[in-house]
DNA sequence: CTGAATATACCCTGAACTGGGTATTTCACA
DNA sequence: TGTGAAATACCCAGTTCAGGGTATATTCAG
């Protein structure tokens, strides 16, 4: 053999989308699918397990999402190849990947074509950035500073993803704080910090934020 | 033949996931795909022009969505069977769909086979519920009129859908106002109706609602 | 052990939201 | 033709949010 077969991990939460995806790609006589997680846990340890060449990889997961099993990953084993599969063109999403060291982000709204081409360039370690992602980029004119900020989202600590949380349940700050056990004035703070952190300034954003990183299903 | 094969249409805004269901499906001998949509108006044409037995169709779509496409097409091909394919699990949607005449519910992190057999009940004219929509509906105790308030998402009016949007864009009412050359007043009134209609009573839950519903990609 | 991060709590102020009304115009549909 | 829905606009009152501070324990990693 000329040319060795790409192994595959593939990593979704949503089990329909990891059948989909093992179909379509077992039909390329040059891809095998070595494994399947469905949060960023079991990618690492499969990735530990199985040292896939490519993982493909959804970032909204359970337990551990994309961008820090990315993190993760890289650390335990740089070689390996991650390209990114996400239904969100989100800029902060994006520049946080690529700081983390992902090969590539396609779509999910993208053909098949378009990803056997990623992952090809993602086995030969060439990055690839779906054209409307790129446009992302090029469009957002943020100074690097704020996009930062944005990039944040990990760094919210636990209280504050616990307020966020109880926000979404369309809670006031009044009724966080009696929930928590907490000061009406604390809720305050970490509503305070969470904006500040985020670079977001209302409610909406909060809740639009966490939506798009899957919190609205979890817990 | 003593069984003819069943011709299913798939709808999905992602083609990945239409890919992936392709790929899938066409593992099955008594299974044809006669179609693709990738919106609900693409979905409601297609039906009229191939007639297929099952339609396999997700919620969130742009032009229109899961739910009025089930409505305009039972209406035109009654006898057609609808199979929802969603990543929510949400008793609103659930009901509504329920009510619309769908066959079945199922969720995008079963596995392929419950998706076969969901299909095969829904080829037969059988109702079909994930274990877990099933459990969502036992659970959902709000009196029947609360639920059928929830519902009513579909009967926001274009105004009030506009201001749903700005509101994502986390602009405040008088921004809204600005922006629609309205008075704040009506911006609140608007606010106001759309909180009636949905039973909701903060900012967090008109958000959360419209993101569930895709509102976040569109426009 | 020490410094940074975290979590807690308080103050103040003005803007914004939420809920309760009422009322007019327009426009489609029966 | 008239009935109802949609869109517009206003009033009032109380609550909550959002942004600006400051401050004190506690925790945790280097």
């Amino acid at each position: 053999m000329n040319m060795a077969s790409t192994n595959i991990l593939l990593v979704d939460d949503q089990s329909i989308i990891l059948d989909g995806l093992e179909a379509m790609l077992t039909q390329y006589d040059d891809l095998v699918i070595c494994g399947r997680a469905t949060n960023g846990r079991m990618a690492v340890e499969m990735t530990k397990a199985h040292g896939p060449d490519v993982v493909l990889m959804d970032i909204n997961m359970p337990e551990m999402d994309g961008i820090e099993a990315t993190r993760t990953i890289l650390k335990q084993r740089p070689g390996t190849h991650i390209l990114i599969l996400s239904m969100y063109n989100n800029a902060e999403f994006i520049h946080e990947l690529m700081d983390a060291g992902a090969c590539g982000y396609v779509l999910k709204n993208t053909d098949r074509v378009e990803l056997y081409n990623a992952i090809q360039l993602a086995t030969n370690g060439r990055r690839y950035l779906a054209p409307a992602v790129q446009a992302t980029l090029d469009h957002d004119q943020r100074p690097m500073a704020k996009v930062r900020e944005g990039c944040a989202y990990a760094a919210l600590t636990k209280r504050e993803k616990e307020v966020v949380k109880l926000i979404m349940a369309e809670l006031t700050a009044q009724q966080i704080a009696e929930r928590l056990f907490l000061s009406k004035d604390t809720v305050d703070t970490h509503r305070k910090n969470i904006f500040s952190k985020l670079d977001i300034h209302t409610t909406a954003g909060i809740v639009k934020y966490a939506m798009e990183r899957g919190w609205g299903e979890m817990n």
